[in-house]
DNA sequence: CTTTGTCTACCTAACACTTGGTAGGTACAT
DNA sequence: ATGTACCTACCAAGTGTTAGGTAGACAAAG
């Protein structure tokens, strides 16, 4: 499992924001997921502000990191690309979670601005990667590749919302599969 | 403007929970907005679900009056089909907000039942219209004009989280003609 | 024509609870 | 004896919600 105290924050806090966004994360509850005491949080941390943002860079940082092993492992860059959507289904498979890009919906004017940041920097993995990916695959025009992978990961968390919003994995696949048919992602 | 106090409620209530949330809606500052106290709108609402409530059917009902009033006033339906991102681009445009499906990305778990029921319909309400356009405009096979209307509504949604996470409408519309160009929705 | 009572549309004041955050302490290992 | 990794106890602010009051409109009763 996990030994350190910070990792199991971190772990923790992910879980819970994943599943009730920024303002549904508090102190009492994520320290006793954790097993310690609410106050305990701020020997690691100096403030909600800071916890988030360092969950949001954690995350974006796994997200690249398991898009590059994603891309090595696969036989070719079609390949590659025809897998990113299980990226997000994980989230949903996992307790009916969003990706982290569901904290800017509502929350978005809220946020602090380092969290903010550390969020979009999620999105900006996603879309180079895709650009990338796209281009490789020949899938389309690399300089029409950047805007369609902007494209694809709208819809990607589109579907995930929805999908989510109806307690529904099914639906996520159906709407990947539509994606599909209708030819935003390569079939 | 608005006389009735009820009425201004639900006016100023749907602005906050667009730009804020569920949880971002609170009393005092609703009632600030209305000019009344926080306890005073205990005369109109039983408690802040039914009044949140109250938003969301207020919100799909005329989400549906001004698709159908869309439809009526194009001369066929591709041409509304063609408008039907406009409806999304409304809400970026005052204020930056979202439309309510943004409630379901972080908020889902923590929604009354009653809340979540009228943001779904919303959804349904959205569905159902390009369903019944999609076909009528014979842009696909009636058979699969649902779950292609399924992923336009998702796919939209998630460009407006998008745009509004980086408070550009810009990259809305961009985002739109992507999905023009890649075959999501008619060019 | 005044009094009385009732209804509407608010109000003030408070309660119970949750929240992020702080001060200061403690057990233990080095 | 010093630093690590926690703890208890508390505070101030904000939350939904309730109890109970009040000013004004209006109608019926005297």
């Amino acid at each position: 499992m996990i030994e350190n105290s910070r990792e199991k924050i971190l772990f923790a806090a992910t879980k819970i924001a994943q599943a009730h966004g920024y303002n549904g994360l508090n102190f009492r509850d994520l320290a006793e997921d954790v097993g310690i005491k609410a106050a305990s949080i701020y020997y690691y941390f100096p403030g909600k502000a800071d916890l988030a943002a360092a969950v949001a860079k954690r995350y974006w940082e796994a997200a690249a990191a398991a898009l590059e092993t994603l891309l090595a492992e696969s036989s070719d860059p079609a390949s590659a690309l025809r897998r990113y959507p299980e990226t997000f289904r994980w989230a949903l498979e996992n307790e009916n979670r969003m990706c982290l890009s569901g904290f800017m919906a509502a929350e978005y004017d809220d946020l602090p601005e380092e969290v903010k940041k550390e969020v979009q920097t999620f999105a900006d993995v996603n879309v180079a990667w895709l650009s990338k990916v796209l281009s490789a695959a020949k899938v389309v025009n690399p300089k029409k590749s950047e805007p369609r992978a902007q494209a694809i990961f709208a819809a990607v968390c589109g579907a995930q919302l929805m999908a989510r919003s109806r307690s529904d994995i099914g639906l996520y696949d159906a709407l990947i599969n539509s994606y599909r048919a209708a030819g935003l992602l390569p079939a």
